[in-house]
DNA sequence: TTGGTTTGTATCAGCGCTTGTTACAGAAGT
DNA sequence: ACTTCTGTAACAAGCGCTGATACAAACCAA
């Protein structure tokens, strides 16, 4: 499958406008260097001001600008914003519920899930994009 | 995209193998109950025999059972046999190396994303098989 | 008001992955 | 030999993501 990259280049584009301040960038400038298509980038910023992350402006001098600081953003933010965190999927089809482990495998499983997921928030929610712009700045540091 | 459900699919198969002891278990018997179509359980236990967690056996009164004890068999074994456990991808094409954020979010992304897998990992190694049997039999545990 | 700029959004083709299906060779028991 | 069952190849269908074109609406400037 086409992997889902929102999330990676929802960061990329919110680090970039984060350089730039208040100054409003238009999905063109974006897009070079994320290398993709503007629409692309513009149906982005579209989830992210869902989210209530980024403001935009149409019109000639238009374009988007983050609509809080940096360090009030956190990625997990961003993550439910422009991705979903499951690791697995469940049964595609309902299993056979005339068979014991048909009957509950499914509440096990989701379950577990549930867990991971918890797990995988908790890690996203301790970063802010005041940090990923930190540690694109500093070679140094992993993340 | 068609969701990935090896991984569930995988762990229910195994439940069913680990309550059937030593008996040999056919690829019909074990599709009836996941409800999808033997090859598909057939492709799975090819993964899973990769991983020396089933050993099968062809001809008449052939099957497969599980190699070890359900309690030697842990949730990511059974996750990296069948499963890859990226939450999120890193751009699709290479960032613009020219600008100063394309050059270096990579990075910080890959970072992020190992941190993040070792936190999977880390919860899945927390559960065997033979937990999910527990919690199958026990109505009232979560996981 | 007119014209140019930029976003928002609809629409579509292409790609890759997963699933489900048929088909058949090879292995194993009777 | 004959039957049973796995292993595996091959293929169609479905779905999600990406990338691209197109255009209406919003906005600024002259």
């Amino acid at each position: 499958m086409a992997a889902n990259s929102q999330f990676s280049i929802a960061v990329h584009v919110l680090a970039m406008l984060a350089k730039s301040c208040d100054e409003r960038i238009k999905s063109d400038y974006l897009a070079k260097s994320v290398n993709t298509n503007p629409v692309v980038i513009r149906r982005l910023l579209c989830s992210l001001h869902e989210a209530n992350l980024v403001v935009s402006q149409t019109g000639a001098c238009g374009g988007t600008c983050l609509s809080k600081q940096p360090e009030e953003i956190s990625l997990l933010e961003v993550f439910n914003a422009v991705a979903k965190s499951e690791v697995f999927s469940l049964h595609p089809n309902t299993p056979n519920q005339d068979c014991f482990i048909g009957r509950n495998i499914q509440r096990v499983l989701g379950g577990l899930q549930t867990e991971i997921d918890a797990a995988i928030q908790g890690k996203l929610a301790r970063y802010t994009l005041r940090d990923v712009i930190e540690s694109v700045e500093d070679k140094t540091v992993a993340v």
